[in-house]
DNA sequence: ACTGAAGTGGGACGATCGTCCCAGTCGCAT
DNA sequence: ATGCGACTGGGACGATCGTCCCACTTCAGT
């Protein structure tokens, strides 16, 4: 085995974890699995790690700061407000289709992270995470479409959160693409109405 | 140990299961630790049940039967279908508050029927009895609003669905009631919209 | 009262988990 | 080249998992 320093270790552990996590569940995710996707015996695993839990952590931590503004992107298009909105959220339906396993990671990370005390905190610095990405995003979107949030725009943020998370939990259990539409489709509607023109 | 049947011993250890998925999450929810605490010993699970996942299985399924119309009651009130929505998802919400740790084993139980083949069966039932129970109060909502929903009431009841899972899981991660609310009128907002006057 | 089936208790099995140990090997600074 | 610290491989530990076995007790039907 080549010689690798321990923070790329690190790093290729964590990858390694991430997928073994999207493809086959956290409850999988166990020291060997990993250490067999990355391709390392157990020892450099806890040379690299004190712990599992601290890989575990790792993870959440890299994961969402690697968290990308995959909902309402940079070129926003559609005529006012509400049409950019939906373009925004089906395009992160797209980016859902695209790679459902990973979404799927998401959710269980969170929920791992929400049944440890400890770990809670990880859970909601993501969700800050998502709200500060989709405040940027809700006010771009506001400023190309002419209005303003009547309401403050972090709130706003965590209501499309909130719908998207809906969004992607529905559709990962039922596959209907024409209900994840329509979720989108109303979602933006409900959106816009938050903002006024300014 | 009082000799019980072993079907009443089935209905007992299910509902054990029920209470340590709750409390501890899936992960430990372990034969063990459910006979400890239902009160039994390791044998009398695996007379009434040939596995643990047998058990699983059937936790899964007697828990959405048992599943009851939180969403949109009976006493439906509001000045028209709008305030009758938002009606109904504060009342859903409170449910929620009230008993966190159910939805969030309900949550649990989802995602890990998600991950085997042929378990993820039980997930699309379990959405296809949300829809049916989403369905039945659109349906007598619009009655008693006087309007008719433009698209199929299976279809928004879908919606729906996607609506009140966004605002479980955010409200689980957060515990934010203003952002509940908030995502609860606007979800009834965009609802509403899907109905027209009869 | 007797008998067979139903239900119970406790201990044990092999598998797998996270973690650890330690002898060995490589690469870099000197 | 050589010594030392960084890194590796393989095997082992105790704990815990799901499952099983078997001697035992209780109850219902006769």
């Amino acid at each position: 085995m080549a010689r690798i320093p321990a923070p790329e270790r690190r790093a290729a552990l964590v990858q390694a974890a991430l997928r073994v996590v999207s493809q086959r569940g956290i409850a999988h995710a166990t020291t060997r699995a990993i250490v067999a996707e990355a391709g390392m015996s157990l020892a450099s695993f806890h040379y690299a790690f004190d712990s599992r839990d601290e890989l575990i952590d790792e993870l959440i931590t890299t994961v969402v700061a690697r968290e990308q503004e995959a909902v309402l992107p940079d070129d926003l298009q559609g005529h006012d407000i509400r049409d950019m909105l939906e373009a925004g959220l089906l395009r992160y339906f797209e980016h859902l289709r695209a790679d459902p396993e990973h979404e799927q990671a998401m959710l269980e990370l969170t929920q791992y992270a929400l049944r440890s005390p400890e770990r809670h905190p990880l859970a909601v610095a993501q969700y800050a995470r998502y709200t500060e990405l989709g405040a940027r995003s809700l006010s771009a979107a506001a400023e190309l479409a002419g209005v303003v949030w009547s309401t403050p725009v972090e709130q706003v943020a965590r209501v499309l959160i909130a719908f998207t998370d809906g969004l992607t939990l529905t559709w990962l259990v039922t596959r209907d693409d024409d209900v994840a539409q329509a979720v989108a489709h109303a979602a933006a509607d409900a959106l816009s109405r938050m903002a006024e023109p300014r």
